[in-house]
DNA sequence: CGGATTGTTGAGGATACTCAAGTTAGGTGG
DNA sequence: CCACCTAACTTGAGTATCCTCAACAATCCG
């Protein structure tokens, strides 16, 4: 397989303020690996052996309960660092990550996290940022699971879908991969029956297009205001 | 005041493995500040001037929604560093922090952020390890909240706080700065009256003992048996 | 075409919330 | 130092929300 071009890193924010020759000198250690669709990238609890950039694909993590029940943790995007487990000074994986659709991402061993920190202080001023963005996410869903109804707490979920990960189209904005009820439910802290009867409520009300494993935002406004508790939900 | 001397500064991980002449530099910009119990020490939506480092006491770091509900995001204290709302790239502050008890705090203005970040990797890596933290920690509390029965959820909450800010007593843990039932619904995603009941029936079991704002676990093992589901749960 | 995965829909019921009323504790000021 | 006032807490009753259980339908894939 080829090694990634220079250029393809220079347009990653961790990267992009550093030299060239850094860049050739990084990508010396990393490895490109290849994810086929439903593939298991790591797993919650083995050791944390590589660190990685997605460069494309999908990527789903998900932490598993002590009592089996799943909740999925975020998804990652292309351009995405994940598996950074060494920066938090732990061992294991705190969570498992699959590829969702084929994902290509580039890898390297996790003793060159140190290195790089210390070494180009934009990157680490890059994954303080990486890691505070996602905090500030969690932060929000803990607002909405600890303060909203269900109805609003998925249509959240689903904004932010469409935010991350929803491309332009047509009718509305297309989550663009495969996307169960069941990975909703996980996102919004409810079950897979409830969110399908929302969304089938929303689908009569024009405000978006499901089907197995699709999802389509058709009036994100209007979604927004369900969402934001302005329009009263529109479950029976 | 008087300005905290070296050894102080030393002693806090960011710190830890800066020279003395690298302490006294960066202890040139900073203020040391004083916060009576009850008062704000920055405010939600106000522009982010400073981050600091709690030297003592303790502040409680909430968020309200735009409907108007409160969250208890995260207890500051003694030792971490606070209000960098700068690193995730805000102009403003995301929360807000009040001193539960009088509290002590060395305060920078937030452009000594970056110069901070960028000269000392050590600092850098401390920054990551500690919004790291907070992350998994974000992360747990999803996870709870999404799976579990109230009464458990309020058992993992009691018992973060044991090990946050726990002190070992004769007739066990006690929590030290005061800490009402409303807060501890607030971290857990409850109601305070739901939190009253859950206690009372605790406290009639031995486990804990309440008073107004006060918390002690008697029993922290059987408690976590209790929140990892292994033991029953002890409401009517 | 058949099996498996994903999704739909209904009925019933438990959990935990809301609403309400009262109690206790602690701080404040006279 | 006592009386008062407020904030914190307790407890009960009724009920809404959402979960669980169950059966079935649709879609995808080999």
């Amino acid at each position: 397989m080829l090694v990634p071009h220079h250029s393809v890193l220079k347009q990653l924010p961790p990267f992009a303020r550093l030299s060239e020759i850094e860049i050739t000198e990084v990508l010396r250690s990393a490895v490109p690996r290849r994810y086929p669709a439903g593939s298991v990238v790591f797993e919650q609890g083995a050791a944390a052996l590589h660190f990685s950039v997605l460069l494309n694909g999908r990527l789903r993590v998900t932490q598993v309960t002590p009592t089996g029940e799943q909740v999925v943790v975020r998804i990652v995007n292309p351009g995405d660092i994940f598996g950074i487990a060494r920066a938090l000074r732990l061992h294991t994986y705190p969570g498992t990550a699959t590829a969702v659709v084929e994902s290509l991402a580039l890898s390297w061993p996790m003793e060159q996290w140190e290195p790089l920190v210390e070494r180009y202080p934009s990157f680490a001023a890059s994954a303080i940022r990486v890691i505070g963005e996602r905090l500030l996410e969690a932060q929000s869903r803990i607002r909405e699971i600890s303060t909203e109804v269900v109805e609003r707490r998925v249509g959240h979920t689903v904004l932010r879908l469409v935010q991350q990960s929803g491309v332009r189209e047509a009718e509305g904005i297309r989550i663009d991969f495969p996307i169960s009820k069941q990975d909703l439910a996980e996102m919004a802290g409810t079950t897979l029956h409830t969110v399908s009867r929302i969304l089938t409520a929303w689908e009569h009300a024009g405000l978006v297009d499901t089907g197995r494993q699709k999802l389509m935002v058709k009036d994100p406004h209007r979604l927004l205001l369900v969402a934001d508790g302005i329009e009263p939900g529109l479950l029976g």
